[in-house]
DNA sequence: TACAAAATATAAAGCGCTTTCATAATAATA
DNA sequence: TATTATTATGAAAGCGCTTTATATTTTGTA
């Protein structure tokens, strides 16, 4: 456990240049600079990362709070996330801070006592008081997801709208026309960006939404047996769904297996799916039409956009929006004649 | 953003007595102490955490490596651990550092640049070279699991030589003898004690292990479904099936309704179950018998020792192993009678 | 050879806290 | 009242780095 000092006394020379050689300054001669490499690696040392982040002034870490504690349902997609997230802060060295929230107050612990550098801040609400605060704390951040069209931080989204028109579309095209909705709660952005995608659809070809098909709820396996239940048992059940989540369709096909429905035959899927590494939509028992963008790849993108933003980058270039790609397989079919 | 100095400035204080004032100590008036308190309050004063590590001596931060990047599944384990080990922390405001695998450097890097107080070392195979590292660095550390039967450093784990025991007990209890085994790969320790519990009931009875029914293999559904296949398609599937984990037993069962056989009866199933929020055994379409340990709990215990380690406590007060529940529900019944 | 310019190394300050050691004020004891 | 113990504060050192300002050595040019 030796340190600067040390290793100055050792080599003989300054702190400084030893200091600086250790990061690669080009004003310290090539010889010293591999003789001081040499004997750091020997002897181990390892600058102390208190202080240095105590003298530049950056902590080299990133903060991300876990969805709340209170919703006690941890989500399979936010490993997912971390892993896209922390392979490519690892690439620089630079690592992940994760605090269980308390609220608003962790955010604000984090950003106000420097313990990272930046936030990402996951899973906004319209209006999220987490963004507020930040910008009124003048502290950086960037956003999984939007609070409106056009916002003026940080963000990285997939164009929520677009998928779920595009998954409409195809079933309408289909000929589809009953067409259930089973989305995330309504105060998350994505699941009214979904919403207005599917909506627009219908609005488009002079149809109406059924309002009875529409189901805003968390998106878990058991919530989607439970609603697909709701809607067999009460002799509705359309001849297309559409997912917000695999889980959800996880939970859909179980009932409907139940019910001896065979799904891409009498009744057509499209789901959402985020490509987790565990929950695979091509593994299906009838493989998924989906629209599909991987939250692997996102936590990759946020994990680039910390670090350009570290390195100055204005808010202009770092709001990027992706498309979801419409896969189509084995869950979707033309709709049954009108009976 | 205010510091020590303008606020001690502002007090017309020493930092001295503001920074024990803040940090509670008994020495100062306890009339001082409030008024100190309220004009930190009043105006948003929060001691650099940099500063103070380097005071100190102390992160307040736990690190954990993510699983290895190079295997890229994404273990839905993961994300329930972490919610159990990182709300534990938040009680005490302590947070957890988490790095991609780049191998053992990570640990090394972690541990030597004193970026965090102590490591979690989850998954540790036989003879666990990170283990070996760590040691030798005398640096502090919790292992999720262990190498041997009475390792001397701190660890949590759960009986896994006990709990497959007691399941392959009640398995034979209800007449089965040909009971396969799908496991985790024989690296891991935790695997290792399971078939020796398996192994040990079958030699207890007298009665020999059939290698042709066990597999090792990552614990994935997508392996559950493969393994029955082989053991379908080749037309030995046996009475009974014991697996290691929920995800397996997921794939299991997707292979056997496929081929119309029916958990609970023409098979009976004992599964491990660590609880995952996200995959609940008692959902499954035969609740499942399991043998249960919630891996959310292995995260909060492991938060306690983190904290009571890093207080001091002596690693023979960190050494804990846990009985997992045999749950018995609809997945097992009586083997049929021989044919 | 002389002198400016470039290259290289150093001394020392500073990052913002905590904590030891010394001091001043107050209370308790003789 | 003198002396000691107690309580409350302050001055300053130190944690281990980075970096600015400064000094020294080398090199290039006339």
């Amino acid at each position: 456990m030796i340190n600067l000092k040390q290793l100055a006394k050792h080599l003989d020379l300054s702190q400084a240049t030893v200091s600086r050689a250790l990061n690669n300054y080009s004003t310290v001669n090539s010889t010293t600079k591999a003789r001081v490499i040499e004997a750091a690696d020997a002897l181990g040392y390892r600058a102390n990362t208190s202080a240095r982040q105590l003298a530049t002034g950056k902590t080299g870490a990133f903060g991300i709070v876990l969805p709340a504690a209170d919703n006690l349902l941890m989500d399979p997609h936010f490993v997912d996330f971390l892993a896209g997230l922390t392979s490519t802060l690892a690439v620089d060295d630079l690592d992940l801070v994760l605090s269980a929230s308390d609220g608003i107050a962790t955010y604000k612990r984090l950003a106000a006592t420097r313990k990272v550098d930046a936030l990402v801040l996951s899973a906004p609400k319209l209006d999220d008081p987490r963004i507020h605060e930040l910008l009124a704390m003048d502290f950086p951040f960037i956003v999984h997801g939007r609070t409106d069209r056009k916002p003026d931080y940080a963000y990285f989204d997939i164009d929520n709208y677009k998928a779920f028109k595009d998954a409409t579309q195809l079933l309408m095209d289909l000929g589809h026309q009953e067409i259930a909705l089973l989305n995330g709660t309504q105060d998350s952005v994505f699941a009214i960006d979904r919403y207005r995608g599917y909506c627009d659809v219908f609005g488009q070809r002079g149809l109406v939404v059924n309002p009875e098909l529409v189901f805003a709820d968390a998106m878990t396996e058991e919530n989607g047996y439970r609603i697909m239940s709701q809607l067999i048992d009460a002799n509705k059940l359309p001849t297309a769904i559409l997912c917000s989540s695999a889980l959800l369709t996880l939970g859909a096909n179980r009932r409907l297996r139940d019910a001896g429905i065979v799904v891409g035959r009498d009744v057509s899927i499209v789901s959402h799916d985020d490509g987790l590494s565990s929950l695979k939509t091509e593994n299906f028992s009838v493989p998924l039409t989906v629209t599909r963008s991987p939250i692997r790849i996102a936590g990759q993108e946020i994990g680039k956009m910390l670090i350009e933003q570290s390195r100055g980058a204005p808010i202009s270039a770092l709001q990027k929006v992706v498309q979801a790609e419409l896969v189509v397989r084995a869950s979707t079919s033309a709709a049954p004649a009108k009976r």
